[in-house]
DNA sequence: TGTCTGGTGGTTACCGGTAACTTTCGGGGT
DNA sequence: ACCCCGAAAGTTACCGGTAACCACCAGACA
């Protein structure tokens, strides 16, 4: 006689009225071979007679296992994370995985409070955006002796897995294509300014001082990064430097922002002023002209991520590694 | 002595470091006055020596709490819900609650898997992007005796509570925005075609219809909106129904993806050709001219709900309800 | 006929917490 | 000196599953 009759169907509530034990109904769910068909038949007839619905809690708690990951992602409005995510997602929930979806806001603070929650829950691996992380963050991921990967960037010294790309590189890359086309005074406009700004940033700075060039015209802010901001932003920067011939934006939004700003401005784009972004998102390609842009392989960092963990939850050992997806410069028509 | 050496820490670990019961360190934890101060404080430290972490699944298990409601949203990449998801998480996060995110694709038949997904993980709410659902969704729901919310459209039979605005009364109101500015050869350009583009579009044919005007400039695909796509499927209707004077569009993704490809076919906006989208993102406010749109209290949704729930989950029993939160119609530069 | 084997299903204990009730103890009121 | 009370901590049983091991049985095979 249960103590609380919470109402809900258990296990028990199955056998008994196929006349089993629990065990074997739970034996039909999830290794139905071992189970006769007539059996097999009846069990599932009264599952969804009664309308039974697992309880994961239990469930992981009996075994071990919670068949769950956690992906934390900085901004849910940004499409660079959603395709990363679809690509996880695909990947793991073939594998029977659910993915369950932490949202940082940009923080790191906030995540260690997330992988604190996570752990909790017993997820079997810990998907992160970034690869800086508090200290305590790293305790509790050292103890937790779960799979981590880190992503979106590259470092010398990954916790686990690391799949991305060289944000630095990328931005000296693209950098350099507007020195090829012969702009001189290519200002870098940053916003949010988490720790791939920065070192998108840093990218543009080592390439402007290797061309012996002036890397001072530059305009940055916490405030996240908005297409509204990128039109502002662009305004002060004009007003400052007026010689102002290109601007290296640190994202797509900024980039667009800027655009419409110039439209406004009836400042020719690129004949008046050059312009890209930063991940090649759809939007760089809808522009009138469509916009200069770093394309970084989200989809497919999703995608790797996905096999990468797969590989290790189902026992492969690895060490610690790292995987350069790199990215591609898209000239559009802004440069 | 344990079965399985886990590895992990558990309750009794810190008990045994500490010299007391499992049941006292639970307390220290969760009513903290009930412990004794200096007991207290040795139980804290041992708790971060040990670097304990609490077993979501079992407490959930004992205690029949899991402390967390899921909220399902269509999309990740639409700022829309990251809204409505920001207003939630913040409301429910203060009163002790885990917000769990669910993404549906904006189908109904991946809805009901995530909601049978999160009844299994016990959550103690749901909160659903919609007003239909399969029918075997339905049972589950009604089945759980979990408060549920509906959110974004209304419905006249409503599950339970029910936030959102009017769809076809938005629809409307653009549509009648255009009229009194004089247009009369109104177009509807909708993409992915979910219940609210739906309702927006009937919305549209409505006004048409009452003003006694022609709805049938009309267009429409299954495809995921974009930006791209609007410029795409702008051009086809200018193909088609070359006297067309304006355009409707079901968001606000499209309508800047038509005012894109109006810039480069050098067609004035409004000049040669309104245009409209829906929600009132970001980009409507940035673009040259802005965009009208329909403005939607998302942040105000997510609000709402969130004190709503409370409300239900701490007791308060309530009927059925609907809740209507309105919207704003903004005529920007566009029309 | 006896033994082995694989296919089925049952027994038992346990996962790591928490609810509800009980015990212990020191102090205040009368 | 007695009783009562509340604070602090402990006991016990249980949440709803699953792992590991065991029992039974029919047919294959020697």
């Amino acid at each position: 006689m249960p103590r609380r009759s919470s109402g809900r169907v258990t296990l028990q509530h199955i056998a008994d009225r196929v006349g089993v034990t629990k065990i074997t109904v739970s034996r039909a769910l999830r290794e139905p071979h071992r189970v006769s068909a007539a059996l097999r038949l009846r069990i599932e007839s009264a599952i969804d007679e009664l309308g039974y619905i697992p309880n994961h809690s239990a469930g992981a708690l009996a075994s071990g296992r919670s068949h769950s990951v956690a992906l934390l992602i900085p901004s849910l409005s940004n499409s660079v994370f959603s395709e990363i995510q679809r690509g996880v997602q695909e990947g793991l929930s073939e594998a029977g995985y659910q993915v369950l979806i932490g949202h940082t806001g940009y923080s790191i603070l906030e995540e260690e409070r997330l992988i604190d929650t996570y752990l909790s829950y017993g997820v079997e691996a810990l998907i992160l955006p970034g690869t800086r992380h508090t200290d305590h963050a790293c305790r509790l991921l050292a103890r937790a002796r779960v799979p981590v990967v880190e992503t979106l960037e590259l470092t010398e010294t990954p916790l686990d897995i690391n799949v991305g790309l060289d944000q630095h590189e990328a931005g000296v890359a693209m950098t350099q294509a507007f020195l090829e086309r012969g702009y001189r005074r290519v200002g870098f406009l940053g916003a949010r300014m988490d720790h791939r700004a920065q070192l998108r940033m840093a990218g543009w700075e080592t390439a402007m001082r290797q061309a012996g060039l002036s890397a001072q015209r530059c305009l940055t802010t916490p405030h996240p990064s908005s297409y509204r901001l990128g039109g502002e932003m662009l305004g002060s920067m004009l007003e400052r430097w007026p010689d102002l011939e290109a601007v290296f934006c640190c994202n797509d939004d900024l980039a667009a922002g800027a655009l419409f700003e110039c439209q406004r401005r009836r400042l020719e784009v690129p004949g008046a002023l050059a312009l890209a972004g930063f991940n090649g998102l759809d939007i760089t390609e809808a522009t009138a002209p469509p916009l200069a842009t770093v394309v970084t392989p989200r989809r497919r960092i999703g995608d790797v991520i996905a096999s990468r963990l797969l590989a290790r939850l189902q026992g492969t050992p690895l060490r610690p590694s790292s995987e350069n997806l790199g990215f591609q410069i898209r000239i559009g028509g802004s440069l």
